[in-house]
DNA sequence: GCAAGGTC
């Protein structure tokens, strides 16, 4: 019996570091290994794998797509190979002299999986240790310490139902992947894929489109006017009727009936005070933040849902916040909140929204949300604070979201009082209203729910809604949610109110909402589809295959196909249920009712059944997706010969836009070198082509149509406004290296590029190419002002409201690189806004020359900064 | 090179 050290396994460094810590009360020690941390104290090890270091894939010999049929990898083997050799390499190493072995991988079904992998690796180089398990729902010392007294063992079903949710996903994702890309001949990195997630979520995307294209629109009317109570302010009311069920209704179906209300409207001067209904709501604060309900919050401060987490894992890493992959809404009990809440009063932004909490005299008790998992706690503050120079702008924002989150789950509910005011206008009207009644009841016999009672006896109906904060309550802390009142003076039945600006707005009914980002990864929650630490990255996934673009995000045409030919031969890839089947199986498996083998048997025969008819229809279906994959790349008819105009891609990676008959017709027009080229809706007039809009994050802009820029530019002569500096009159020194000499007589002009750039550059290019940007909107003018440094005119640019000076050329360019320089300085961990001006004041110029320096030089050149702070960025910027 | 699930 081996008496080498103990060793702890836990699913990822951050869990390792702190259960060391709550073990050895902190006297645990670091050690690299294998590019590893491993957590050292008396006679223990603990090591954090990066959750699963092991992946299943098929042999090597199933790797050639066009060697293997797609319907062979139904039955093909399925290995288990190390995807982190490193961290396997450690654990072995750790393993092989243990003692015994203790896995804390997190206490959930992939926990369970990643556990069983490790117990796999430690059981191939030590046969004897014992192997224990630890279950424990928070890192904390007495849920850890208690864990640890109390050893469990490994659960080989709940980990079995994860491995055939491997294999199930592996072969369906696989083979219909593999199918789809050989049928429609994409082979590259644009091969068409599906999968047990990606189909339902295009799916849930490509339905909402088609209810979109089917709708049909349906006209209405509404009327308002304002009411006004003697020296009070005028507020909004809206005209309503009781439909045919009784129900108030406030929209119009009938253009006759509209005009014959608006005329009665019209005629009214004032209302009299039919009804007053007031009463109190309370509004309950927010629960805490799950995953989800954080994206969904990040969203509505402009944050994709991709970026919300990354700045998420960013503060969790650094160690601001918790673990932020979690389903849980309910804080665990070890959470003291007052405690926390307390620890974050200290801060300066939000520490006396913090106090205010704790001052008010009473027992603090968080919200409680649905969801209770046993993994990790909801997201909220650990109570370490940052300052604000520790963080990026959006790290700050999105950290502060969190705080906030977790400060109004402490606070108190608010409390509105809603007015309800309902007031009559016109007594006259319910003769007119008799009238368009009869007109409405002629018009639409067949009419179901008919307009109903169109006006009281005392007039038409206004109504006006208003609502006041009596209580801000957790509005207070957390201002991420409306708390805007709209005020409805206190007025009494019978009173008048003067009725003035009515007014009658024609209205369309809308086609529904596309999906946006948040909200399709609340309907995938709904629906079961997809995991905390997936969904999010599923979207990114659809966008980068291709199948959904913009945001909210739009399906492609080739989405539309893929969804199609899904739903005719393998339905069940593209629906929920797939989930929802796997999920009752791997139920069934965990308590032991199923085995893997008929789980995963099963779903190999269904697989079968649906590649008997998709290998029939291979010609159809490839068919149809190539003509969709070009109907996305068509842009309109080639000038020159007909054929389609598409978008392509040369061999440097560049977008262009070129002719479907190549080599037949070499037609074809730039585009901007800079993002990756949109086709919009929208169509060119003059040359029937759709408008393009190159997508490149926040520089996306709209480039219209590509044959109106180029004509444009072949339209437009350079406009000389000086002396080429590299090779013009006078020209300090020869180009480096290029042989040629100074003083070829280049002159630098204003030039539209036909991809619809502007630059200032030498009229000698291509012999010359020294070029300085310019902005692609809005009209330049050459002022009569001067640059005395580089005897350039300086250039005013009218775009929008107000002109703007852009200045000399050069200066401007010159200035633009270093603020370049300095942003790209700004990324490095510990260097802000100040410290990166300073450096470049000390010719700094970007990362590059930071590395370069001279620790002891720079520090002496920069104030305030010592040769280990150099080092410090130095270590930080790699 | 395919999936989905961990983690960074």
């Amino acid at each position: 019996m081996s008496r080498g050290p103990e060793l702890i396994i836990t699913e990822k460094d951050n869990a390792a570091r702190r259960i060391a810590d709550i073990l050895s009360g902190e006297s645990a020690t670091a050690e690299r290994q294998n590019d590893v941390n491993v957590y050292k104290w008396g006679g223990k090890r603990c090591i954090g794998l990066s959750g699963h270091v092991v992946g299943v894939d098929f042999p090597a010999e199933y790797n050639d797509w066009r060697d293997v049929e797609p319907v062979e990898l139904i039955d093909a083997p399925v290995t288990k190979e190390p995807t982190q050799e490193g961290i396997v390499a450690a654990l072995r190493k750790l393993a092989r002299n243990a003692s015994r072995v203790v896995i804390a991988t997190d206490y959930d079904r992939e926990g369970e999986l990643i556990g069983k992998e490790a117990y796999e690796l430690v059981r191939e180089v030590n046969e004897d240790a014992p192997i224990d398990r630890v279950r424990f729902s928070s890192i904390t010392d007495n849920e850890v310490q208690e864990a640890f007294a109390n050893p469990d063992e490994l659960d080989f079903d709940l980990a079995a139902a994860g491995e055939a949710r491997q294999v199930i996903d592996l072969t369906w994702g696989a083979a219909l992947t593999r199918f789809l890309s050989l049928s429609a001949r994409q082979l590259g990195d644009d091969f068409i894929s599906v999968g047990r997630v990606q189909g339902p979520t295009l799916k849930l995307i490509v339905d909402r489109e088609r209810e979109i294209k089917a709708f049909d629109p349906e006209a209405y009317w509404e009327l308002y006017g304002n009411l006004t109570k003697s020296g009070g302010d005028p507020f909004e009311a809206r005209y309503f009727y009781l439909n045919d069920e009784g129900n108030e209704a406030e929209r119009v179906w009938d253009g006759d009936v509209a005009e014959i209300l608006t005329e009665a409207l019209n005629a009214a001067e004032e209302a009299v005070v039919d009804d007053v209904r007031r009463r109190t709501r309370t509004d309950e604060p927010p629960t805490p933040f799950n995953t989800t309900a954080f994206i969904r919050a990040a969203g509505s401060l402009g944050y994709s849902a991709q970026r919300a987490m990354s700045l998420a894992e960013d503060l969790y890493t650094a160690g601001y916040v918790t673990y932020p992959r979690t389903d849980n809404t309910v804080y665990p009990e070890d959470l003291d909140p007052r405690e926390l809440i307390e620890e974050l009063s200290a801060a300066s932004t939000f520490g006396s929204d913090a106090k205010g909490l704790l001052d008010a005299d009473r027992e603090i008790e968080p919200t409680e949300g649905d969801k209770e998992t046993t993994d990790h706690p909801p997201i909220h503050p650990t109570g370490e604070l940052p300052s604000a120079s520790d963080l990026s702008e959006d790290e700050w924002e999105v950290y502060e979201l969190i705080v906030r989150r977790f400060l109004a789950t402490c606070a108190e509910p608010a409390t509105w009082e809603r007015l309800r005011v309902v007031a009559l206008a016109n007594g006259e009207a319910s003769a007119i209203a008799e009238r368009a009644d009869g007109l409405a009841a002629l018009r639409d016999p067949d009419e179901a729910a008919g307009p109903g009672d169109l006006a009281a006896d005392g007039g038409l109906r206004l109504k006006a809604n208003g609502k006041r904060l009596l209580e801000a309550g957790y509005h207070d802390v957390y201002p991420y949610r409306s708390s805007d009142e709209r005020i409805v003076p206190d007025v009494e039945v019978g009173e008048t109110l003067a009725l003035d600006d009515r007014r009658t707005e024609a209205k369309e009914t809308q086609p529904p909402r596309r999906y946006g980002q948040s909200r399709l990864i609340e309907e995938m929650e709904k629906r079961g589809v997809g995991t905390k630490a997936t969904r999010h990255r599923t979207l990114e996934k659809l966008y980068d295959r291709n199948y959904i673009e913009s945001d909210p995000p739009r399906p492609t045409r080739l989405a539309e196909a893929v969804v199609e030919a899904a739903e005719e031969f393998a339905d069940h890839v593209v629906s929920e249920e797939m989930t929802a089947q796997l999920e009752r199986d791997m139920q069934a498996i965990a308590a032991g009712e199923k085995d893997y083998d008929e789980v995963t048997a099963a779903s190999r025969e269904l697989l079968d059944r649906v590649f008997e008819d998709l290998t029939e229809s291979r010609e159809a279906v490839g068919d149809h997706l190539q003509k969709s994959l070009k109907a996305d790349k068509t842009l309109g008819p080639c000038p020159e010969c007909g054929a389609d105009l598409l978008v392509r891609k040369s061999r440097q990676g560049s977008y262009f836009v070129g002719c479907d008959g190549y080599p037949d017709c070499e037609y074809t027009l730039p585009l901007p070198s800079t993002g990756k080229p949109l086709l919009l809706d929208e169509t060119c007039e003059d040359h029937d082509l759709r408008h393009v809009k190159m997508l490149a994050g926040r520089k996306t802009f709209v480039h219209g149509c590509p044959q109106c820029k180029a004509d444009a530019a072949d339209e437009q002569e350079d406009e000389v406004i000086g002396v080429c500096p590299e090779c013009g009159e006078g020209a300090a020194s020869p180009r480096d290296g290029g042989g040629e000499t100074a003083d070829a007589g280049g002159e630098l002009a204003i030039k539209r590029l036909r991809s619809g750039s502007r630059l200032v550059g030498c009229t000698r290019y291509p012999d010359c190419d020294y070029s300085l940007p310019l902005p692609r909107r809005g009209e330049l003018e050459i002022t009569d002002e001067t640059c005395e440094e580089h005897d350039l005119p300086h250039l005013r640019v009218h775009s929008g409201d107000e002109p703007w000076e852009l200045g000399c050329p050069i200066c401007n360019y010159r200035e633009f690189t270093a603020r370049q320089e300095g942003s790209e300085l700004q990324s490095v961990d510990g260097i802000g806004e100040k410290t990166a001006e300073k450096l470049q004041d000390a010719g700094v110029d970007g990362v590059t020359d930071l590395k370069d320096a001279d620790p002891d030089e720079l520090a002496a050149d920069v104030d305030g900064v010592g040769p280990d702070t150099v080092r410090d960025w130095q270590a930080n910027a790699d």
